[in-house]
RNA sequence: CGGGGCGUCGUAUAUCGGUAGUACGCUUGCUUUGGGAGCAAGAUGGCCCAGUUCGAUUCUGGGCGCCCCGACCA
């Protein structure tokens, strides 16, 4: 799109009460805006980002057979009583309201509740399992204290997977399976290298949990990392047990600063056992569901990537989550054959299929390049005076500043390739 | 929820119990044009409610909001 048209513009300076690196550059760049303290609005820029992040990670869900569904933010107190999780004593992030005509209501934070009570309408016999549903749905948790810009708020979006198995056993293969689309999908988001598999306290049904951390000097979290087993340990559970199960000496782990941007975890019967979604074995025997749970915030992935890849000219973003593949810069200062130049080429790219933000502001160079480096996108595409002359574009990448020259086709071969 | 800090043009910052200034941004004009240009003219501000005072943006109290540390974080 032109660049003259988004409505959102780059600000040169943060607001003051932000200090977090990410909520700095996605506000200085026009990602998203702060509505109140832990609930942001995503912009243009912003949303084609998640939106990207959310297409990334729909694919991976799909590949492991996740079926897609959207459940009601509004929740059945109910239902939530049945599990114990609706008085504010055992569970403090509620947000709750009433019905005119009386009686409570409340917003979701989660919803083991909700997709056992829907699995129990359509699970009676062992033919109707194993399966998987997900969805990305707007979360409410009332947070004593929202903090780091969007990696920790009180309204946000949430892929929450939920999986039903006949056995511990098949369950079992339902989570490393999901595990490994987990893997697939930060590698696609540009922190693989940075992102461990975790092991974090179980609860009640298993021995760990796993987290997914970006290690990143932002982070909350502790964990301790072994390189070799591409593994991480959670501090909190750090001791000697855990050491022997994984195999692993204490002098091989090294502590980091990490956040996370991913928990996978099993709920054993806790749920289906509470709220009795039971299935018909091949014998008659009625059985209790065996159930995982899933959870990537994109949100916060965002705002990890933001803080992991971005330097001090601004955001780097990964080919597949940038919001734009290509910032056109156009350097014209009035000089129409320039200008005719980058409108060619931005047709051009368009017929090609590949989308690019065209800085065709009346704006000088400086401002244009800065707000490049900024708003991060990953290939920069400069048409001016000088590279008319020449009959070649300058194509800079975001990430290292290495730069080529390259014609129309030149450009095109090389977009298509990468 | 405990502790601490902060609310001044759109943004970032000064000052001050008596005229609220600067920078960037914005408007108009001229010049300039490859890493946030120059000149000139202009518009825009004291979170809310009380109290003290001749006079409050400033002092006091309350409210609201925001940030940080901790606690919490299936």
């Amino acid at each position: 799109m032109r660049q003259s048209q988004l409505f959102t513009k780059t600000r040169r300076e943060a607001p003051k009460d932000e200090v977090s690196k990410n909520a700095q550059l996605l506000i200085r760049a026009g990602y998203i805006h702060k509505e109140m303290a832990g609930v942001y609005s995503y912009l243009p820029l912003g949303l084609r980002v998640l939106n990207n992040l959310i297409g990334i990670i729909r694919k991976e869900m799909n590949a492991v057979d996740g079926q897609e569904v959207l459940m009601s933010s509004l929740q059945d107190p109910e239902l939530w009583k049945q599990t114990d999780r609706w008085s504010d004593k055992n569970v403090d992030v509620w947000f709750k309201s009433e019905f005119k005509a009386g009686g409570e209501v409340g917003f979701g934070w989660t919803h083991e509740e909700d997709i056992t009570s829907i699995a129990n309408k359509f699970v009676s016999s062992y033919r109707d399992l194993p399966f998987s549903a997900y969805q990305f749905q707007t979360k409410f948790r009332n947070e004593t204290r929202a903090k780091s810009g969007i990696m920790r708020t009180r309204e946000f979006i949430m892929k929450d997977m939920y999986s039903f198995a006949r056995s511990a056993d098949e369950h079992e293969e339902l989570y490393e399976k999901i595990a490994s689309a987990y893997d697939r999908v930060y590698a696609r988001a540009g922190i693989g290298e940075q992102t461990y598999r975790t092991f974090a306290s179980g609860g009640a049904f298993s021995k760990y949990s796993h987290e997914y951390q970006t290690v990143c000097e932002a982070g909350e979290d502790v964990v301790y990392v072994h390189e070799g087993k591409r593994l991480a340990v959670n501090k909190e559970v750090l001791e000697d047990s855990v050491l022997a199960d994984l195999g692993i000496k204490r002098d091989e782990l090294v502590e980091k600063k990490a956040i996370e941007v991913g928990n996978i975890f099993s709920l054993g019967t806790r749920f289906s056992d509470a709220l009795s979604l039971k299935f018909k074995e091949e014998g008659g025997e009625a059985k209790s569901v065996i159930m995982g749970c899933y959870g990537i915030g994109p949100g916060r992935l965002m705002g990890t990537i933001v803080e992991t890849l971005a330097d001090d000219k601004g955001i780097v973003w990964p080919a597949e989550v940038a919001p734009f593949r290509v910032h056109l810069i156009e350097l014209s200062n009035g000089n129409e054959d320039v200008h005719r130049e980058a409108e060619e080429l931005y047709r051009e790219l368009g017929q090609a299929g590949i989308e690019a933000l065209w800085d065709d502001r009346d704006a000088r160079a400086g401002e244009k390049l800065n707000d490049s480096d900024l708003i991060g996108i990953p290939l920069r595409v400069v048409v001016s005076e000088k590279t008319l002359a020449a009959g070649k574009f300058e194509c800079t990448q975001r990430q290292d500043g290495k730069t080529e020259h390259r014609s129309i086709s030149e450009l095109l071969d090389y977009l298509s390739h990468a």
